[in-house]
DNA sequence: ACAAGCTGTTACTATCATAATTACAGGAAG
DNA sequence: CTTCCTGTAATTATGATAGTAACAGCTTGT
């Protein structure tokens, strides 16, 4: 995971809560252009369409995003306490992990015969530990703490 | 960390501890060839000399292991159950974490202006808990495991 | 002193994973 | 029926990494 994949999946996820919300509670309907559509998922994520649809095409697949298509109005398939950041690791990462094994090495030494069964055991225990703690912060934790750096943004600026 | 860095350098530092352990001991010193220098190393990676020479540089200037230019003979800078993943990890990671933050978001956004620094907690959070399981894990037990490993296999053969 | 072999380092090339971009068929909605 | 959107595939660009080659300098044994 040399990328930033996690992360735009995770600020997909916040953005439509953020204005889904908004819009659902009636609030602020004044405010122009905040739609839920591809393209203005892409300007917050600086980045395109195309892939913002692709993303949420693989978190829909997942279940963790309702969408339809022609229709701009996803809507997270679960309350947003019961997201995990593990659950959308997974979603997006499938079967990737931190640690990679070497998969060449000489079967004929004893080193390289038996060090990936080794590194295995250890590697999977690390990912485990990660994993644990992606499990136990969930997208609403997220969610509060973007707001709340907002709100003190301006705070600031009154 | 997309690549077997990782497991290379423990790989080298195992195979350091094997063969450096056995020539000390002066045990079976009738087997040929089982020398340290990087060509003999590079054949039980199944990579080339160059790379595990840069790799063990690395190493040398993270102060896990002494080695001398011309000579062939490398030692662990610290008795084995002295270094930890963790300090193997650092040697060679550098700077990088497993989860990465999109720099690129519209800081106009109150998602984008916000979620790095949401996310940064998070991911922080992520990276320690699997560095102290690495930090948990000692190159010892990975040794003890190989050679543990080794002796199931030619104990089915006798 | 010298020959042979090794390390440490750099430069270069190849390879591959990922992001970015483009395009388009088909659904949705006024 | 026009307009905008999604879902998906194809393509290109980009960047990280492994692999390779080369060479100056040290070490050791003769």
């Amino acid at each position: 995971m040399q990328s930033h994949k996690l992360s735009d999946a995770i600020h997909i996820l916040t953005y439509i809560e953020v204005f889904g919300r908004d819009r659902a509670a009636g609030i602020d309907p004044s405010v122009p252009h905040v739609d839920l559509s591809s393209a203005s998922i892409a300007k917050s994520v600086e980045s395109n369409p195309g892939l913002i649809r692709r993303l949420m095409s693989t978190l829909a697949k997942a279940g963790l995003l309702d969408t339809r298509p022609g229709s701009a109005e996803p809507r997270l398939a679960r309350p947003i306490e019961d997201i995990s950041v593990l659950d959308v690791y997974r979603a997006i990462g499938g079967e990737t992990r931190f640690l990679n094994i070497d998969e060449k090495t000489n079967p004929q030494c004893i080193v390289g015969g038996n060090i990936q069964q080794s590194l295995n055991d250890v590697y999977s225990r690390v990912q485990a530990s990660a994993e644990a703690t992606m499990a136990s912060t969930s997208l609403a934790t997220i969610v509060d703490d973007v707001l709340r750096r907002e709100q003190a943004k301006t705070a600031v600026q009154a």
